[in-house]
DNA sequence: TCAATACTTGACTATTTTAGTCGGGTATAT
DNA sequence: ATATACCCGACTAAAATAGTCAAGTATTGA
């Protein structure tokens, strides 16, 4: 069990953009230097963020990414929302309304899923980018 | 970020025998019928769960497995951990204690995940084989 | 103007993990 | 004896993951 890299770098990337100011552009070179994240990878990563209206971009030299809230108005939901991570800890959960593992009923396990999905979704629910950095002001 | 086949089926198999008495064995062969579990997978799962003391088998005609201890007395971690699934959210997480993502300290985000791990495993902890079956009376 | 910077996009791929199956056992009750 | 049922390691197809690659476009600063 566990989230995938995506998911993970999105997360310290916009950490890491939260610690600057909301005026000028980062450069996702910059934060692949200070995050040890492949470039590439990141610019897969931005992509999805800046669809989902997450950072807004500009281009050219001295261009870069900006966050469009700020960081104690961001969820971690949102980020994962986001890139399509979902914590769908099983396949028989709500979105198969009827069956679990083929059979017409939901399964002797399906209220247990559903419980530590909501548990998952609370927690990320309530913890915002400005809570990473209150944490970790020490560390780049 | 889900769960795996093995231990979703693993707790789906024991909360079924914590429905029957521990005195007679129950065999595979009825927990595949009654769950929809292949008995292939089944003889797996069980192998893992008698080898950390979950489960005692008798073999031969009539044979099957016993629950080893009060269906409200079995926490959903023991399971996870006999199965070797971890709730290990990210790679930088305790186990590896120096560094996150090739540096030498620990990232941004790490703190974050220790937290998230804590939180999912108090859940199972605190969650018993007795709990599945209290609320799924009506279902097999 | 023109080179450098930096975002944009889709396609591609090696590796790993998952979710099982298969084959050939051994022990026991009837 | 024979059917039942546990035991165990090895194997494999398919899916997911974690990226890379190629080929752009837009903007800025010298």
């Amino acid at each position: 069990m566990k989230l995938n890299t995506k998911s993970r770098y999105a997360v310290m990337a916009l950490a890491d953009m939260s610690k600057f100011s909301r005026k000028k552009p980062i450069s996702l070179r910059d934060i692949s230097l200070r995050q040890s994240i492949s470039l590439l990878y990141l610019e897969q990563i931005f992509l999805k963020l800046k669809k989902n209206n997450l950072v807004k971009s500009t281009r050219g030299t001295n261009g870069g990414y900006i966050l469009n809230k700020d960081p104690n108005e961001i969820n971690l939901s949102e980020i994962f929302l986001a890139l399509d991570e979902k914590v769908k800890t099983v396949g028989c959960n709500k979105e198969s309304k009827k069956g679990c593992n083929g059979k017409s009923a939901k399964c002797i396990t399906h209220n247990l899923w559903d419980e530590l999905e909501s548990h998952i979704n609370i927690f990320f629910e309530n913890k915002k980018l400005s809570d990473l950095i209150k944490i970790n002001q020490n560390k780049i």
